[in-house]
DNA sequence: ATGAAAGCGCTAACAT
DNA sequence: ATGTTAGCGCTTTCAT
């Protein structure tokens, strides 16, 4: 078992505030001296006690912030109930969580969340990135200057972070077309409600799910493809107009948010039995679909522990200096139906 | 904020051992001043530091015992996996785990592992435990000894446990059923190799997907119901006698273990391709079954964090008094398919 | 029954 | 550059 800095120190012959100095690259110490305390502590399998560090460097509070696009969109309530969960757990560690919500994709916004968290003068942040230049050098000039930063839910190319944490988009379209195999039968006049394309992630779905469609399913033909923006009244025109131009579709996917809308339309147009739904996300809308036969299969990308595990791993590079093993830390995909709701 | 044992002797004029020990109903201190004490942090809304508790009782270590069916089982890989996760991270709080595994559901044998971490002294313990009066009186013994216990993956009816942690047996039977209902469009002959009768979870699993059969499809009929054991030899045996002797079984379902004799014995009969397989749980049998396409769906139950939770639901009891809201902590049931393993 | 003090392993301010 | 010391919040031993 590891040993402590007091056995290091006995060894070494040098006192505890010299061990400390060397084994945390501190300024003010011999290189050979440090050199022969590393080795010492190598040796003997030396790992710091996290809990003895948390106490004794809590006069200082560590602070994370959050930003994150939550307003108005029900799938984030799972994903700020695992932040919060992680946010007590790390209380006593002396580590405080500071959450500032956002509503949509603005990037000049973004921009705002995050300057008032710097001055703030935060230690890490987690954050739901817009996907734009001037957010992604924003993000890269904070980690530079020694503030490490997660993406989650949503990925963005070229941020230098620890960790993108959430689902693999593709790979979650690819899902949603083997449900529609399984459950048409490979059958079916498929209609796509998607959100705004600025989004990559709507965009790999639509693609996973075409590819799978394609070469599994060859029976099962995507006829429309509709933007809706994530918005419910918006969902809901475009599912009016799409069903009712498209007699034929009798397979209706949406990508991402509108399903409380998307749903209204389908029962206004009494397709509520003939029609297969399929969703992402377990939203109230979508179990309430789901527990009514309407929706057939919703596919989950387990938003607590994409909330739970951002601010997890932060804790971990703040406290432990311990990076995650990959930089993507892909959370589960599941399928849920009636029964395992 | 929650304030210090030290304001709280300062505030009650008494001293930080006083509060200490007034807060942990330890014995020698006089009833009224303990009342006080105990309104004083009750109005401050006091919570102790569990780090600063961890590190103080840290001369003293805690040993959680584990005991766990695993041996021969490559579903608990995962399960281990999550127990070693959370003995990591509760290592520097003063908490050793120990585990023995088993193989099998002897009572016997698992009555002879608890008695062996009863006599080194555990002060905790998570289990599997077997289906037995025996099994269920002793660990009630442990419980009124002072001894918290979790039972995991397998509840066990009577014992006076912290928490179940494990799935929701017949709602995972009903899932399958589901799934079996998407699959084959509502005509199905089943097939069914389940395990050891003995085994409660396995039972109620036959009857989660009988109910939903029934109920949701009743052009789905089960023809046949027999019993492998969790073993690959006997799957094997039974999966060939009960596809030879019902050549109108279109759709086999195996209720546990057995997956990999199961489906040898599918290919052998040149089955591969028409026979529609469903099973339960991830395991690398499972796998490959699905990759390939044989399997249509597995149903799992977040084996990780029926590890994971189990000794973090014993970390808070033991160190923080904190017991769960619920005693029945149900895992995920989760579908995979072929594209979201 | 209560108080005083040492100490858990580490950090950080202050000496030298 | 290195050593010394005073904590972090709590537990526990030893006095009284």
């Amino acid at each position: 078992m590891s040993g402590s800095i007091k056995e290091i120190a006995r060894i070494a012959k040098v006192s505890r505030g010299t061990v400390d100095r060397a084994l945390n690259d501190r300024p003010g110490v011999n290189y050979d001296v440090a050199q022969r305390i590393k080795k010492i502590a190598e040796d003997m399998g030396y790992r710091p006690n996290v809990v003895a560090k948390a106490l004794a460097s809590h006069r200082r509070t560590t602070v994370i912030g959050v930003i994150i696009n939550s307003e108005g969109n029900e799938f984030f309530n799972d994903v700020l109930a695992g932040i919060d969960a992680a946010r007590q757990e790390y209380f006593d560690f002396g580590i405080k969580v500071e959450v500032i919500k956002m509503k949509g994709y603005n990037p000049k916004e973004q921009l705002e969340k995050i300057a008032i968290l710097r001055n703030k003068g935060i230690d890490a942040l987690a954050i739901t990135p817009v996907s734009d230049p001037e957010v992604r050098d924003t993000l890269n000039e904070m980690i530079h200057s020694d503030i490490p930063v997660v993406c989650f839910n949503l990925d963005l190319a070229g941020v230098d972070y620890v960790a993108y944490v959430g689902c693999d988009y593709f790979k979650s379209g690819q899902t949603m077309g083997g449900m529609i195999g399984y459950v048409t039968g490979g059958q079916a006049q498929v209609g796509i409600i998607t959100c705004l394309s600025v989004l990559e992630g709507a965009q790999k779905r639509v693609e996973g799910c075409r590819q799978v469609l394609k070469e599994a399913y060859p029976g099962c033909e995507i006829v429309q493809v509709l933007e809706a923006g994530d918005d419910e009244a918006v969902s809901y025109q475009m599912a009016m107009k799409m069903l009712s131009e498209h007699k034929e579709i009798d397979t209706l996917c949406f990508i991402a948010g509108g399903v409380i809308g998307g749903l209204q339309a389908v029962c206004e147009l009494g397709l509520e039995n003939s029609l297969r739904v399929f969703t992402f996300d377990l939203t109230p809308g979508a179990v309430e679909g789901l527990k009514k036969g309407i929706i057939r299969s919703t596919i989950c990308q387990q938003p607590f522990e994409q909330g739970y595990q951002s601010i997890k791993t932060l804790f971990e590079v703040l406290l432990n200096d311990h990076y995650p093993e990959t930089d993507h830390i892909y959370t589960e995909l599941n399928v849920k139906i009636k029964y395992n709701i």
